[in-house]
DNA sequence: AAATATATTTAGTCTTATCTAAATTTGCTG
DNA sequence: CAGCAAATTTAGATAAGACTAAATATATTT
């Protein structure tokens, strides 16, 4: 049985690698995991010793297949324990994130399906990503990000990229939730800000909120 | 903030407190945590430190009531989530307490308190026990084990003592569950095994079975 | 290709929670 | 009340996971 560091480990070098498709560095680790780099290389020693990652010493390390399933388990817990959080006991979107993040480490295998049955198997959580089926089945998504959309190109918003509270409350300030009809009005060239209508509502995001947010085109 | 090993012993001093009244010796607290005496006395030190217990060496412990308040918050949370396994997942109640038992540290007061309303805030777990309310209070219970009764009286049950997997699959098999209203219609007197009416079924429990069951007399 | 900068690993320390073995205290018995 | 047995505490070790400082490897510049 996994240790929650060491599966946080795991979900944390999951999450690099779908992000940059590349070995997973040391130092990218430790700092998503904040902590010290030697901490990040002693986990990886003990991973690969346990045939978790496949790991070269100065070269960085990428997922075994049982690393693999272990890490898309533990997103499977977490996503499915913030969708109860939120459809059945009323939480908002910018709050379950920490909850969820000690729920995903229960140990039970009866216990997630029973989840996810009571739950009617949801395919997204609230935060638009996908959620890993009873065989570790990921929907595909060919949604892209705002900041590729060009000038008149309209979508839904699918997901967000950060799921951090910070983000998630300028959201919910902005009155943009998941399900959004956005089109884009204008892109700013010396800033890439972008002048969107929302909800028939007209405003100005910045480059970086823009590439934050997933959108599938119409 | 506690770690689990703290909350877990704990909730196991309370538990001792409350079934014999008197001060908690290390070798009982030790045994019931399934560890050594040496580690029950390093943790009762580093709980008296704390000042989560009143600890006089090689005499006992008690819990302080900052100390009995945290256990109690445990203890609410435990029961909660067995209520929850059961009532909303589907659980059979010889199925929940090792999940409960992970379940119960997780830390958010927010969550225990929709969990609370969401279940329409039970007073008693599926076991019988009752759950302390969002203040740490505990409704008192009239109740006396089966094996307190007198042949010809009558009541109904309401709680288990033990809550062990073993025990609670027999009454399973036995057809017995909280609520039947059970007749004590003989009592051997050299073994303590009692026949009574369940159900309008006829069977015979053992005396320390009926040592198990709480009983509230009609 | 050497020098420098950056990334990574190693060595050694700390804390928590466990254990075994040894020492100490308490409580009972003769 | 002395002596022994049982209960309890202390001492010393171990493992996990973190940290700092030092060593080493890799990458970038001149
Ligand atoms: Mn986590
Ligand atoms: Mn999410
Ligand atoms: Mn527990
Ligand atoms: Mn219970």
């Amino acid at each position: 049985m996994l240790s929650q560091a060491e599966e946080n480990y795991l979900k944390e070098i999951y999450a690099l690698e779908e992000e940059t498709m590349q070995l997973v560095s040391t130092n990218a680790l430790a700092e998503k995991m904040r902590t010290k780099a030697s901490s990040a290389t002693d986990m990886l020693q003990k991973l690969a010793q346990k045939a978790l990652v496949d790991y070269t010493k100065y070269r960085g390390a990428r997922l075994s297949s049982k690393g693999k399933s272990k890490a898309i388990t533990i997103v499977r817990k977490h996503r499915l324990w913030e969708t109860f959080l939120v459809e059945k006991l009323g939480f908002n979107w910018d709050e379950v994130h920490d909850i969820a993040e000690q729920l995903e480490h229960i140990q039970s295998q009866s216990l997630t399906d029973k989840l996810d049955a009571f739950l009617e198997y949801p395919s997204f959580d609230p935060h638009g990503h996908p959620i890993p089926n009873v065989n570790g089945k990921i929907v595909a998504s060919d949604s892209i990000l705002l900041s590729e959309l060009n000038v008149d190109e309209e979508g839904i918003l699918v997901a967000v990229k950060d799921s951090s509270d910070g983000f998630l409350k300028y959201l919910s300030k902005i009155n943009m939730t998941i399900g959004d009809h956005i089109k884009v009005l204008d892109i700013e060239a010396f800033d890439n800000s972008v002048t969107i209508e929302n909800n028939t509502t007209r405003l100005s995001i910045s480059g970086n909120v823009a590439k934050n947010l997933y959108i599938k085109r119409l």
